[in-house]
RNA sequence: GCCCAAGUGGCGGAAUGGUAGACGCAGCGGAUUCAAAAUCCGCCGGUAGUGAUACCGUGCCGGUUCGAGUCCGGCCUUGGGUACCA
């Protein structure tokens, strides 16, 4: 008896789909559109099995959608540029283009495999000059527009290597190479005036109804609009020209609590000071070698210097002035009052300097004084104030900051002030391996943009004749013979190109709207973007969930400021999924106290316990782990494809777990795929040689479970519950072959089956449909629909429940009115025995639910 | 630290506030086989009981409800983000 043989077939049918240019996108006005898109991958050099997840996923919709009728666009591309090139090429020498190049081949190749119905004619990377040249062109509209500003900022700087490091870069505040102390320096650095935006983004987060709930939450958060008050506190004797310190404060209801003022060590005030004073300097010093990580930050000691100078507080009395640790200089105004009575930082800072804590209110039934623990209610929580700038005596944490701005205001101490959390977007680095600033500085005109016309500014791939040393730390465009010397675009003289390179996001923040016409020699095309936009939906890590969404969400508005996308494309991404990860076991022992990790192919597992093939000893399993080459529990998709088939991979991960959890790839689970296919394909091959036309039982039966899997898995397909649709194909499957109908039905069964199994699995689901002689191809036909006559059921039946406890249940006709049904339910043996002859004390019937007895 | 999630049998998980454990894995029993593999059928949360059945059970503590895995409050653990990893 012929077998399942995905091998052979996979090829045969990707050949076809390619033939018939199935998933080409084309404009056709006469259809609905529908453009789907997965994340763009970083071409680390290796496809892993959360690529494959995340780009099933789309695979199910896009596939779906186009046997709906939708002219799709399905794209793939490569998010090229960043730090990885760089340190490959500074670890093992060659060139950052060509190991990217080299990785985006391999990985298209390890793709090719699986199937997927992108478009691949529209692949781009974003290292292209095709593509960066366009960014450029944005990047110079937006300056034109207003919306690019140039100002200092803090970077970490590796004082031995001369270079500015990454977060990542910096391990417990020093440099990941040189091992030196890292220390914060001021750059003059490119920014994009996202904050102008700031009320607008938060604003539309409301209407992303298909958003993930969490998603919307977070940004809103990340956002951080607050209303508070804005006043200056007078110095009691100026100095260094500074008359008062001025601070923003979320809490002036807490303005009585008042203990002492904190200035940022970036606050002019501290670096005024510093000059004067070598203690401060060095406190300042030693600010300065603090991770510049807000985690780090927060969870760093709190520090501080004591000024030795005091403000005079309009409510009486004076404050000193300290220079403390956790101020930020980026956020308000760089300096605080403090209230340690009803903050936690506050109070910390208090009581290790021994500064004042003033309780200004408790809770309502409660008057234990701040110890060391903070009293910080919501602020919709109502409480006692004892002592209350605007007079209050009870009020909500809301009520209170409202009344004592409007107090405030009145009195003339300050004036009530939004601030948000959020920050510019600092786009500068100081790195080879991005898209060149396509500006000039000229030493008589200044800050210069290039003309278009020399768009793209490229990278130099060397340095004339000499290739580039990647080897030695810092950034080549800055150290390159030739590169830098330019005539100023303005007025010929020599002048210098700027060496800074785009931040990897700026990449990642309008590629969506490239595919949309890769080829354009402008960075999109009106009719194209017209037509394609939006991303109808969009499908990556929840990872993103920041950043990049909030940028790319920036972006669109930006790009509509200057033209390149129409005003209905603010918000991009009409629906938003974000998927679980991949995780596979670790299997850990130990030799020498350390650990040792093994392979999944040198372990046999039994009973759940794990021993190594070679010596049988056992070895500790450890569940559910991420996938990380240095734990060796990485799973290698194309080993996976060449022993059970691509559609195999595809079937389990997304079978197994919801898709916005993470899944763990079991070799058992990927053998119970690869059963399930083969079960499907040699049911098809039995029922292709069925005596056509031959009688059978039930062919009704089976048609109406059809219908009702029809009905799920296209519930399930939409609304990203691919577990439950596959449950459901499951049950189906099994029904099916153990049904007794004639032949046309259990052909018009297993053609269907095909046809719902087709987004998860389309090459056997091509192959079952040409077993059964199906017209044309299975991903060209048409999906099926639901009859609702084949849904309704005659009866329904209901459990009984007896104090919220399930007892028994009874069948009954759909439509019994519900006081025949509470007469039923009164005559049941186990109703009566609970009710011991006495009437029930309440009796609930939902129609079709539940029946329940309160005795 | 802060923001956002998640936690259900031996395992992955299912369940519009309405029968907790669908479906799959593992395990157990059986059929087929000289035997095995493969395949097929059945059982499968815990405790007690021959059984009908009873009690317990969705991370922990408390609450709302006729009824809570689901809603609310407080914790614990794990994961994501924390602005130069992408």
């Amino acid at each position: 008896m012929s077998r399942y043989d995905p091998a052979t077939i996979e090829a045969r049918w990707q050949k076809a789909w390619a033939q018939a240019g199935l998933f080409t996108a084309k404009r056709d006005p006469s259809k609905p559109k529908y453009y789907v898109l997965e994340m763009f991958p970083y071409p680390s050099g290796r496809l892993h099995m959360g690529h494959v997840r995340n780009y099933t996923m789309g695979d199910v919709i896009a596939r779906h959608k186009i046997a709906t009728g939708h002219a799709v666009l399905h794209p793939m591309g490569f998010d090229a540029f960043g730090m990885p090139a760089e340190n490959a090429a500074m670890q093992s020498g060659g060139h950052p283009k060509d190991w990217t190049y080299a990785n985006i081949d391999t990985m298209v190749d390890q793709m090719k495999p699986l199937g997927f119905s992108h478009d691949m004619s529209r692949m781009f990377a974003t290292c292209d000059p095709e593509y960066y040249g366009q960014q450029q062109a944005l990047f110079l509209d937006m300056l034109d527009a207003g919306l690019i500003d140039r100002r200092p900022a803090v970077v970490n700087w590796d004082p031995v290597d001369m270079t500015v490091l990454a977060n990542e870069q910096v391990i417990d505040g020093k440099g990941w190479r040189s091992g030196a102390e890292v220390e914060k320096r001021e750059l003059t650095q490119w920014f994009f005036k996202i904050t102008d935006m700031a009320d607008e983004l938060l604003e539309a987060l409301g209407d992303l109804d298909d958003w993930p709930a969490k998603v919307r939450l977070m940004q809103e958060n990340w956002i951080g609009r607050s209303r508070g008050l804005e006043m200056t506190f007078p110095m009691t004797t100026p100095e260094a020209g500074i008359d008062g310190i001025t601070v923003y404060t979320t809490r002036p209801d807490t303005l009585t609590g008042a203990s002492f003022i904190g200035l940022s060590p970036g606050h002019p005030l501290t670096k005024a000071l510093a000059e004067k004073s070598p203690e401060l300097a060095a406190f300042v010093d030693e600010c300065k070698k603090m991770d510049t990580t807000e985690a780090a930050i927060e969870k760093a000691e709190k520090k501080g210097f004591d000024t030795g100078l005091t403000v005079e507080n309009p409510l009486g009395g004076t404050l000193p002035i300290w220079v403390a640790n956790f101020v930020l200089m980026d956020y308000g105004t760089g300096a605080i009052f403090a209230c340690p009575a009803h903050d936690q930082r506050d109070l910390d800072f208090a009581r290790k300097y021994n500064l004042p804590v003033i309780d200004t209110f408790f809770a309502e039934d409660d008057d234990t004084p701040v110890a060391n623990e903070a009293f910080v209610p919501a602020k919709t929580e109502r409480v006692r104030w004892v002592n209350q700038p605007a007079g209050l005596t009870s009020a909500t944490g809301e009520e209170a900051v409202e009344a004592t701005i409007d107090w405030a205001e009145e009195k003339g101490f300050g004036t009530g002030k939004v601030q948000f959390r959020l920050r510019d977007w600092g786009l500068s680095r100081q790195r080879y391996w991005g898209c060149p600033i396509p500006v000039v500085h000229c030493s008589d005109c200044g800050v210069v943009p290039e003309k278009k016309e020399n768009l793209p500014i490229e990278l130099p791939y060397d340095n004339g004749n000499e290739p580039i040393d990647f080897s030695v730390p810092g950034n080549p465009l800055d150290r390159h013979p030739t590169w830098r010397n330019v005539p100023c675009p303005a007025c010929g003289k020599m002048a210098v190109r700027e060496t800074d390179t785009m931040d990897t996001f700026v990449d990642s923040s309008w590629y969506y709207t490239r595919f949309t016409a890769p080829w354009a020699e402008t960075p999109t095309v009106a009719e194209e973007v017209d037509y394609w936009m939006n991303v109808d939906q969009y499908i990556g890590g929840i990872e993103h969930a920041i950043l990049h969404l909030l940028y790319s969400r920036f972006f669109a508005r930006a790009m509509i400021k200057t033209g390149h996308l129409p005003e209905s494309a603010a918000e991009p991404f009409d629906a938003l999924f974000t998927q679980g990860m991949v995780t596979h076991a670790i299997f850990k022992s130990e030799k020498g106290g350390r650990p040792v990790f093994h392979y999944p192919e040198d372990v046999d597992l039994k009973d759940g316990k794990a021993f190594l093939k070679e010596g049988g000893e056992e070895v500790t399993v450890v569940p559910s782990a991420k996938m990380s080459k240095s734990k060796n529990n990485v799973v290698d998709p194309l080993a996976i494809i060449s022993q059970y088939g691509a559609d195999t991979a595809r079937w389990f991960v997304l079978s197994d777990s919801p898709p916005e959890r993470d899944v763990e790839w079991t070799a058992s689970g990927a053998e119970a795929a690869a059963k399930h296919l083969g079960r499907v394909w040699a049911l098809s091959d039995k029922i292709s040689k069925m005596e056509a036309g031959a009688a059978g039982q039930g062919d009704e039966d089976l048609l109406r479970e059809m219908h009702k899997a029809i009905r799920d898995v296209t519930n399930g397909v939409e609304s990203f519950g691919f577990n439950a649709a596959i449950a459901k194909l499951y049950a189906f499957t099994a029904t099916l072959s153990k049904s007794k109908a004639g032949h046309a039905a259990q052909r018009e069964a297993v053609m269907t089956l095909a046809q719902l199994m087709a987004p998860m699995t389309p090459h056997l689901s091509e192959d079952v449909w040409a077993t059964q002689g199906g017209e044309g191809l299975c991903a060209a036909a048409t999906w099926p629909v639901a009859d609702e006559a084949m849904l309704v059921e005659a009866s329904v039946t209901l459990p009984i429940q007896i104090n919220g406890k399930r007892r028994d249940e009874i069948t009954v006709a759909k439509d019994m009115p519900k006081d025949e049904i509470e007469k039923l339910v009164l005559a049941n043996d186990a109703v009566m025995r609970a009710l011991n002859g006495g009437p029930p004390k309440k009796l609930i019937v939902v129609p079709g639910r539940i029946v329940n007895v309160v005795v």
